[in-house]
DNA sequence: AGTTTATATTGACTTTGTCAAAACAACGTC
DNA sequence: GACGTTGTTTTGACAAAGTCAATATAAACT
């Protein structure tokens, strides 16, 4: 153990955030949320274990599902579905979407023009929609470049 | 085997929208596209494999897996990720989202204003959108009914 | 009808995610 | 500053979701 015991942790704003919404300031979420902060806009599930790792504070992939299912229930990260399989992790700060390359995976933020949830809101609805995500798919121009290219042979 | 050999199959409008984008129209996706049509707007991975069985013409997982790839990625059906290992197939007719409500799990269509792909457009993103998914999440009236009926115990 | 070629199927496998029970640590209190 | 309560983490076993390569089969063209 070091001196000052629980050192590394950044008793700061991260751990304010988490105490704000009823949450405990545990190791491993400060982690993640550290994790999250530092190592890109967008983790998937996998890619947050290997920054956990890499940054030489490991979790169990047990541990990152408790943690991010927490977070997210209470709203500081937000969770989104890319494909099956593909769960993408990021701190939840300015509300916005993601343009996914269909050719090369590529994952691109995408500003929200409101900015704040929900940025939607259709009557149709029979509840209460207090988000919209939206997933915009296409081909990013490296894709496109490359593939006109390639047609030209 | 019956007498006219492929009797159950409906050589008609689907095969024809298959062979239309250049699959061959097979029985397994002829059965896949059926089920789509009459068991419901939306069916999961796991609804579709009961679908068929109920149906009496049961498919293995894997060729659903094969033919739902094979269909989507030639614009036949619409896949969209509302969860970890949530994905939601239907026929690719009018352009629409879904709600979901985040307490009971139900899914609802929600008809898209613009109707046509892509509904949204941002300019920001470098590349070229093809489509926009909404998911709208929240809580259905009834679930809204319920908990605030608990709450005034 | 025969041939080509796309597609289905199988089965083994990987990945992703869940769960219950026991170990542990955060926070308020004395 | 230790104590106890209670929420969290961890573990390990498990279930579900999805992938893949090789083989078998059937669609569509001639």
């Amino acid at each position: 153990m070091d001196a000052a015991g629980t050192a590394n942790i950044d008793d700061g704003e991260l751990a304010q955030r988490l105490r704000a919404t009823g949450l405990k300031a545990t190791r491993p979420r400060l982690l993640v949320l550290g994790a999250l902060k530092e190592n890109g806009p967008h983790l998937s599930t996998d890619e947050l274990v290997e920054a956990l790792d890499a940054r030489g504070t490991p979790l169990p992939r047990g541990s990152v599902y408790n943690v991010v299912g927490a977070l997210a229930t209470h709203g500081l990260i937000m969770v989104t579905d890319i494909g099956p399989g593909r769960a993408l992790y990021e701190l939840a700060e300015r509300w916005h979407h993601h343009f996914v390359c269909r050719t090369c995976g590529l994952i691109e933020d995408v500003e929200c023009v409101v900015g704040l949830k929900p940025c939607l809101d259709p009557d149709q609805v029979h509840g209460e929609v207090d988000e919209a995500q939206v997933i915009f798919r296409g081909t990013c121009t490296e894709c496109r470049a490359k593939s006109s290219s390639e047609n030209q042979i």
